[in-house]
DNA sequence: CATGAATGAGCCTTCATTCAT
DNA sequence: TATGAATGAAGGCTCATTCAT
């Protein structure tokens, strides 16, 4: 019954997601190290353990691999997000707090930051990157904290009038605690806890006072 | 007498003094369109209306004219928020707020945002640029506010548990908001009289609260 | 059984090795024609009917090529020099001659004059090269003529007291001789065979008398 | 009166001569140290202390400076054997005996061995290079030790068969020296004194067996 | 499906030569 | 006459992409 509305994917189908997943994985890698440009496809191939030629069976281009990339690593960031503010039951205050906490986790793990320097410095060479970029992350992330604001507003947490179309206000430091870390982690080091304390601290401040 | 001492540029020097900054100016939009790797010193000798040799009399090689564009365009802001700050006899409330709104005149200038994102991208792959950069433009901007605030705790201004050596949670949003005009102005268009007054208002909230 | 241990190459190997051996041949064409700096790898690729890129799968950059064009044109020479010496069972006097007459015979083959000019003219800016040339081919054959003449001394056929160590004299009128007819065949056309034949002569009276 | 027949120079013209033979030296350090194609006009100019465009008002391009840096350095040579063998009064052997150590002098003298080299490896690529070379050097060098032997046959110092055209052979090893010292020496040291001593006892010991 | 050899457009850099001053 | 700034053709090398095996 299932089989004819959902798909099951045969053994080789599920061999060609795995193998995609490497290339995506080492893509990832070697984008988030070198920069779009200079990764060369051949060191792809290489930390994949494959063929060269290989990767054109699963991508187009290294343009499209490259766009699959954030794809694949900025998803699950986003998506964990809108869960767990969905389910969440306390303030507004708590709900901020948290997912300010989780951002913080997320931008700092792994390559993240390495990712986001990349796409903030090329995406404007990739204009449809930009558009998905913009609609699945941005925005997203936008709305997200846009609502909570204005349950906080509701509540009588935060003050009537915050303009709620500049989050950009409060998640910033967030993003250029990320850059801080990759570009200037060894002229001065930056002790992520207590900058995202700080930062919490001081938006909670904001949106109160 | 002084003509003894000091150095009387001839007509010659002058013209080569224009000269380099002609093709400055030039990088500084190739460099800010395509990005490092993207540009073509052929399109740069283009757009400076000389033969690509040239170039070559001028700097040593792509990197160390990217360099110099660089410096060029980020040194007089900094100079002119330094003297500025030095010369201001007013309360540290109107000083940061003058700075701010100074930083975002100087940060949404012609091609600045390109600019910023570039650097943000690309710096880590030239560490002595990073090192230039940070000592340079982002070190000099943090002690610069880092004295506002001390001198603003100092006259009561302030609250006084602000950790003040995070200063980039107050800067982050005007960095931001460059990067958003650059890459999402066509999505979401951003009113930046308003989100600048935003921000400011917020900081100094934060800062008193 | 022996397959087990040993390798079998594989048709796409031997591939391999035809079309380097491809390249070195087109490159030593060339380099003896054009000289190492004058020499495009353009048209070493178009004589090999080759792509351009090709020879970077095969050789790390043009010196590399150049060496192995030295290395395969030399090698052969030698090692049928050595290989005959030790076979040898006459005379010293015969020995020293037939050598003679093989080394000119070597020498002025195919383009060995070409190549003897333009590693004379450029060796000394390949340090490295001068390394291998001497090792593997100059102090070889010294050590061969040395190892002819002591012979030659012991049996009483040349006259004791001539400085081994300075096998440059007797062999240099057979390298100025492929010099000459590179450069000045047309000037003053060279019998080689009587050249060959007064030389030989000329040392053996010089070891004799 | 002389006015009318010979040409006295006048203070600018010595000048220009001056000046000419300064940009050959510079030239001839150069194109020794670099070889033809890797020496720049550039670092010549600098050597001459001059501008880079003089070199142009006194000679038509790099090749023509390179052909008048080896008259220059060559000439000397010959017309001072030619000089010292028509005014000798000794015997075929002396004469012959103090042409090569003449010879072994010029040819180690200063940058010459590179010289040597540097005309051996590039002159097949300057046709005209190599007539001239074959004119005013080889061949003439090459009567002159013509003229010793058949005196020396003459006078019964010297056997009559030893075929004169081939004074290639007599000469080569000090050719050959110079040629080792340049590329070898580091590698095996020559003992040139009595190399040069040895060389001459082998030919007379061939002239003469 | 997988491979990796082959391709050739593309780009930075050099340098002999020219020419305005 | 002397200069040195300017030129642009040329060449070594890279690498995304293709395709025969």
């Amino acid at each position: 019954m299932q089989a004819l509305v959902s798909h099951v994917p045969s053994k080789r189908e599920l061999q060609k997601e795995v193998r995609r997943n490497t290339i995506i994985d080492a893509g990832f890698e070697e984008f988030a190290m070198q920069g779009f440009t200079a990764t060369k496809l051949d060191d792809v191939a290489i930390r994949a353990g494959i063929g060269k030629g290989t990767i054109y069976l699963y991508f187009d281009s290294k343009e499209s691999l490259f766009k699959e990339v954030v794809r694949k690593n900025l998803f699950p960031m986003r998506d964990a997000a809108q869960i767990h503010a969905a389910e969440f039951k306390g303030s507004a205050t708590d709900l901020l707090t948290i997912h300010f906490q989780r951002m913080y986790l997320g931008l700092h793990q792994d390559r993240m930051p390495q990712l986001l320097a990349m796409i903030m410095g090329e995406v404007s060479h990739f204009p449809d990157m930009a558009d998905f970029f913009f609609r699945e992350i941005v925005s997203t992330n936008q709305q997200l904290i846009q609502s909570i604001i204005r349950k906080g507003i509701a509540s009588g947490e935060f003050r009537d009038n915050f303009p709620v179309e500049f989050t950009q206000i409060l998640m910033a430091p967030a993003m250029i605690s990320a850059i801080w870390r990759l570009q200037f982690e060894s002229h001065s080091p930056l002790d992520i806890e207590a900058y995202a304390q700080t930062h919490i601290d001081f938006v909670l401040r904001g949106l109160k006072a």
